[in-house]
DNA sequence: CCGGATCCTTGCCGATACTG
DNA sequence: CAGTATCGGCAAGGATCCGG
């Protein structure tokens, strides 16, 4: 469970760990800007300002911001050509792929529910 | 796509509508506590006091304004019982069972992979 | 037991400017 | 082109009180 903290006891004190540290992960990445990154990476590597035209309305701030706690995470890999000008590649690791393929479900559920929702919302904002 | 956004065509408008459409849903839902909230749901029901247990850290206000915004875009269910005290149960509707199976994916990825994660944290924090 | 409203703090995030 | 730093506004979110 990621949802609920065990307390207390002290046999159960690796799970609280290991539940703590998910928690924290999932703070990290159940967040719109890393999941619409990881979804724009997909299974090509693109340059820095590759994502950026990809993921609509993401500043610039926010880009770097999440690739490097996606990089922390061991979910992207920085590749940095030392040319002039610079040239920075980003790819989805092995891990990172697994995490994609969740996330591209959820944007095909976004995506094939469009209408009900839509419908869902007229009716409750009456 | 929900990355991406059509712009300029008259041809592709409802598509952009359609796409700007789905970006709001996903700011709606990809964050962190709306997941948690359903993840938690699971395939029960549960009162609101329930829900507030299972999700550990959760404030009041943050649940009942995701639970709204849940309801809203019908993938909660509420149902207000009469009586004194008033009980106010939450399940997940049809659609909402079906994104909380991505999210299910996610909470596994995420306990699978705990690990990696903590071994790239350690390399990348040096 | 729930939900809404209000205040108040925190930190997110955008804008900008500067380095390599 | 890519990254970092700084500043400032504003919205997210916590605490609390009251009302059904």
């Amino acid at each position: 469970m990621v949802t609920k903290q065990y307390k207390g006891s002290p046999e159960e004190a690796d799970l609280t760990r290991a539940d703590s540290l998910a928690r924290e992960i999932f703070s990290d990445v159940a967040n719109k800007w890393a999941l619409l990154i990881i979804e724009a990476l997909g299974e090509r590597t693109l340059r820095f300002g590759e994502v950026r035209d990809e993921v609509d309305g993401i500043s610039h701030k926010m880009l770097t911001q999440n690739l490097r706690m996606l990089e922390r995470n061991g979910l992207v890999e920085r590749n940095v050509h030392p040319t002039v000008p610079p040239r920075v590649e980003y790819t989805l690791t092995g891990p990172g792929q697994g995490l994609r393929e969740t996330v591209s479900g959820m944007c095909d559920w976004t995506h094939r529910h469009l209408g009900h929702i839509e419908d869902a919302r007229r009716r409750f904002d009456t």
